[in-house]
DNA sequence: GTCTATAAAAAGATAGAC
DNA sequence: GTCTATCTTTTTATAGAC
């Protein structure tokens, strides 16, 4: 993976290539992305990408990688943010939800390469792959259901299965306008996102609320 | 689009083509799909696929629009089938549900083609882009609704917006195992998904049941 | 309309100098 | 470790015979 190879240049070469990937990879994919593209767009060699990665496939999956643990953690800040401490239940979801789906629009090239990601997923190594899953999508996923489990041990939700129910948040809210968006590719108004947030929280109340 | 070309030779050569590049398409997603190797699984010479299509990027999405019918006519069928006379609520819609997951299944290269066409979503044009959506996810999507509607009418359900409805039954149902199967590349236990899949119904009766 | 042969460009990866 | 120059393969698309 993006392991220490062998050996490592200067860190701040590595730095700008995996930049420049993530834009490049983004921008036209994984098999239409050229390492070419990609030196010139980090201002580097093209064989110093091949002293830092061992071939495209290890510089795609290392940049992908890299780029799950990022939005995982801006997640885990958004979560912190708003639902550490309950005012309103309603409003602080609300805010989370459309923070968390505005994180989209935030990390674009991100999003690309995650659908990227989802194209090939049959042809990337499973152990890769489960990887990228656990350090992105799983976790981001799964880090709502303690929160909802606090929430229910201070009354402020009927206490059933947190993870059942963060699922049933992500799906109703996140997913939702990814699904209608394609992770951002087609965007929708906001008007039109924050209505489908609101009644997506709406909803989820209606399933878990007192 | 797939438009009768100037010269539309044997049609049978087209479905030839046609059906070999769905599974070339599939298989390898768009750029790695090379037009050679349409050609030799279509047992066809390259140069008869540049005389019924305009260019690769024609044949593509082509072939997308032409999966996107046919599957929306599986789906339609499906809910002919198990929503026109319902017997038990929560049995027929878990009975459709399960069908309509399982869809995913027996069509994998067109829905590793949707794949693609996500990946690709933002270099599609958008006109192109908007007739596939609406000829097929849009659509089978939303054929629920009168479904839901008639239920409604007919006491079995409450008496709610059926186009949000049907949005939160395929979120719970259909949505969720997608999402976590990557539209069936990484396929789930058939127990895991009748699991999650009977948990969605249960779910939305939840939200819509008497 | 269909075929074989080919043109023309671009890709991934490496050799070898410094 | 980084660079320039190059090798080799593969790609899309077309010319020209039948």
């Amino acid at each position: 993976m993006s392991a220490p190879h062998p050996a490592a240049g200067r860190p701040e070469k590595r730095r700008a290539i995996t930049g420049a990937a993530r834009r490049v990879f983004g921008n036209e994919g994984y098999v239409r992305a050229g390492v070419d593209a990609i030196a010139a767009e980090a201002g580097v060699s093209k064989r110093t990408i091949y002293n830092h990665f061992r071939d495209k496939e290890d510089l795609f999956l290392s940049v992908a990688l890299e780029g799950a643990h990022e939005v995982t953690e801006t997640i885990a800040r958004l979560l912190d943010r708003h639902l550490r401490k309950i005012v309103d239940v309603a409003d602080d979801l609300t805010a989370f939800a459309l923070e968390r789906v505005a994180a989209v629009a935030e990390f674009p090239e991100h999003f690309a390469l995650v659908r990227t990601i989802e194209a090939e997923a049959a042809r990337i190594p499973p152990a890769v792959l489960e990887e990228w899953i656990k350090a992105g999508p799983q976790t981001a996923h799964l880090r709502l259901a303690p929160y909802l489990a606090r929430m229910a041990d201070d009354g402020l939700l009927t206490p059933e299965d947190p993870e059942r129910a963060a699922d049933h948040f992500n799906l109703l809210t996140v997913v939702n306008v990814n699904q209608r968006t394609f992770y951002g590719a087609i965007p929708l108004p906001p008007e039109q996102v924050t209505e489908l947030v609101t009644d997506g929280v709406r909803t989820f109340l209606r399933l878990y609320g007192r």
